[in-house]
This record gives structure tokens, sequence and C-alpha cells, in this order.
DNA sequence: TCAATCGGGTTCAATAAAGAAACCCATGCA
DNA sequence: TGCATGGGTTTCTTTATTGAACCCGATTGA
């Protein structure tokens, strides 16, 4: 049984997690982006088999998250550092690092704090709205069905459900809407 | 071979993937954000194995993601939501999925769009920095030794590295210190 | 009255993936 | 000559994932 791939889904979760979603692999971003590159250290550090870390890095420089570098030649070694998609990963991990934190944080404490070169604060890493630049929370977030929802695994249910309770709404203010233009200025 | 454990990791990013690096895992707790709470709703919109299902939504309430609620006796049927620290998973989702559009959107078209109901705009989910409030890159991003640096499997190199970096960065601050005492007022 | 359907699972056999440990190989170094 | 180093590959065993079939109490419809 091959496990489903998350690729074909109607779903940029889904396709983020396609190449996050295998065991041990965000932990590998993370140690990349840290600045460990070289396999022995990588292997050393996570306690990862040797060989599902070269199937990992394979896969991820599949994907386009990694890249390597040739630095010594005969016999070949390699460093491995995060390609530009990979480097945008790394907020998204600092979320999930963060939910960690406040929810499962290790007895002795964290052993990593991040500094924000740029304020040069130590920081939580927050999720915030692009626009008014509040922190969000799920209470604060709606969904709106989108350009291309179809019935494929991943939204099947999800987009027919959306779809109608935006008609239900649409239907409610126009009713409202109605109800305003037969006793107009009465507010609603 | 049973595969390895992140919970024990010193490490709060392997503890948010104990919870949520499950295949699937995510994505069930995306549906249940969206208000999909049924079991047979859930099999269906994302064609995951029943069975698989049933397995996840043990873990997950066991991790104290997800509840359940019985909304019907004799038969029993149950309906799932979200806990409190599942709900605060749903920032740390959105910023995966942000990356998906960025980097893997269908070709479609993203099948949900999100909207912020407190400034009322369609958003991008964006991590940014608890203190400034800016907008986190990876190049933005320094990582220091925090206090419970220990020498375990997720931190192993990663701390001694850290620590040596500290180290040295404060020699070579004491130096320029010495320095700047020597010819006082020469900038550095 | 009988059959079909629904919701929420469980059981089963087959296949894929994870894991530990051993092995390989070209070079550098003592 | 012998050992260490870096970067893997091979082998073999144990788990995980999968589709499909089955189960069970209630409800609905003919």
């Amino acid at each position: 049984m091959q496990r489903t791939s998350f690729a074909r889904m109607q779903c940029s979760l889904a396709r983020g997690l396609e190449v996050m979603g295998d065991w041990w692999t965000p932990l590998i971003v993370r140690d990349l982006f840290l600045g460990i590159e070289k396999f022995d250290e990588l292997a050393e550090d996570l306690g990862i088999s040797r060989n599902l870390l070269t199937r990992r890095l394979r896969t991820l420089i599949d994907n386009g998250i990694v890249e390597k570098r040739i630095y010594h030649r005969r016999p070949a070694r390699y460093a491995y550092f995060l390609s530009e998609a990979g480097r945008d990963l790394v907020p998204a991990i600092l979320a999930l690092t963060a939910w960690g934190e406040r929810w499962a944080r290790p007895a002795e404490g964290s052993p990593l704090r991040f500094r924000h070169a740029v304020c040069g604060h130590e920081f939580e890493a927050e999720v915030c709205c692009s626009e008014c630049r509040q922190t969000i929370t799920a209470d604060d977030v709606e969904a709106l069905p989108g350009p291309g929802g179809a019935a494929k695994p991943g939204t099947m249910v999800i987009a027919v459900r959306l779809r109608e309770r935006m008609i239900a709404e649409m239907l409610a203010r126009t009713k409202t809407t109605k109800e305003t233009e037969n006793n107009e200025g009465e507010p609603t």
C-alpha cells in the first residue's frame, strides 16, 4: 500500500504537507536553517538513522527545498543548505515551535531562543494578518470558497459546505436588504 | 522498528511535531477548524481510510488537541471539535498553508480563502515578531542558546555550536572593548 | 414486516516505510 | 601499515498505511 500522496489535492495545506509532512523533515529543515550543513552532523544532531537521512535529503532536493554544494572533490563531500523556498519555510516552522513552547515546553526550559536582527529583541513567532497586522486567533478567521473549489479529496465536503453557507448568507442579506427598503432608515 | 518518538527531545519544534507530525493529522485539524465534525464527513472530505482516521482521532484526543461530544445516544454518535490547544494550532497551520500558496498553489486556484473577522479583509497569514510586529524572514532570525540546551538528540550539535559561537562573539566584543578603551572615541 | 440506510466504528491481509547495524570506499594522516 | 573521516548504501526486521469487508443499533420507506 503506497501512502496516499497529498500532491494532487486541491489544497495548499496538503501541498505544503507533501513537502513538510514526512517524519523528521521539519527537524532537518530547522537544522539546515541553524547552519548545520554536513551529513554526519545532521545525523548526530537529530539521532536519525543514516539511510533515512539520505532519503529525506534526496526528496527535499527533489522538491526544491534543499540544495547541495560540493566543498571537497575526491572523495566528493557535500554541504547541504536551504533554497529560497526552503528559507521561506522557516517562519512557518517558527510558528509551530512557538506552539510547542506554549503547550509542550520541555521541563528544563527550551534549548533555543531567537532574536530578531531587525529590532534586536528576543521574540516569539506570532501569526498575523497581512492587512491589519494584528495577531490571528482561530476565532477571528472565516473561511470563504475560493476560485478552485472542486470536489476532490482534500476539500470534498468543505467546498460544498462553504458554498451552501455563502448562499444562505447572501439570501439572508437579500432579505434584510428588502426589509430595509420597505421600512427605510431603520437600523438593521 | 518503532518510529522514534520526538516527545523526549529537548526541543519545542520536536514536541510540536510529536502531535502534528503524523501524516494526515494537520489536515484533520484543519477540517475540524472549518467545522467538519462528524467521522464520516472527515473520512469523505479527506479520502482517508476509516481505521486510520479512528487512530488519528484517538491520538489527537490523547494529546489534548481534539475533544469529542456525544450528540446522540443509542447508538452513540459523536461530534469532534478542537480543544483550546487545538484552536491555538490553527495559526501555525495557516502559516504553512500560506507557504503552499506561494510555492505550490494548485493550477485551478486555491479552493479556500480566509477573511479576518477583526478587520474584515481577506488576508495571507504572515509570521511576525512579537516585539516589533514586522514580518519575519529567515535572514532576520538569529538563534541563541536557551536555558535548557542539553546534549540530547534534537539539539546535540546545535547547542554546542551556539555556545561556541556565543563565546567567540563575547571574546570578540571584549577585544574591541579593550581596543576602544585604548584609543577612545574611535568608531569600531 | 422486511429491507435498506446511516453513523461510527473494527478486523483483516497486503504492501510500503522506518529503523538499527553493518558494510563500502577514497583519501588524509601518523 | 594502519586507523580515522565523510558520505553514503545494503540488509533485514518491525511498524504503518491502505482498501475492502464486516458489525451493530436505530431510523426510514415500501
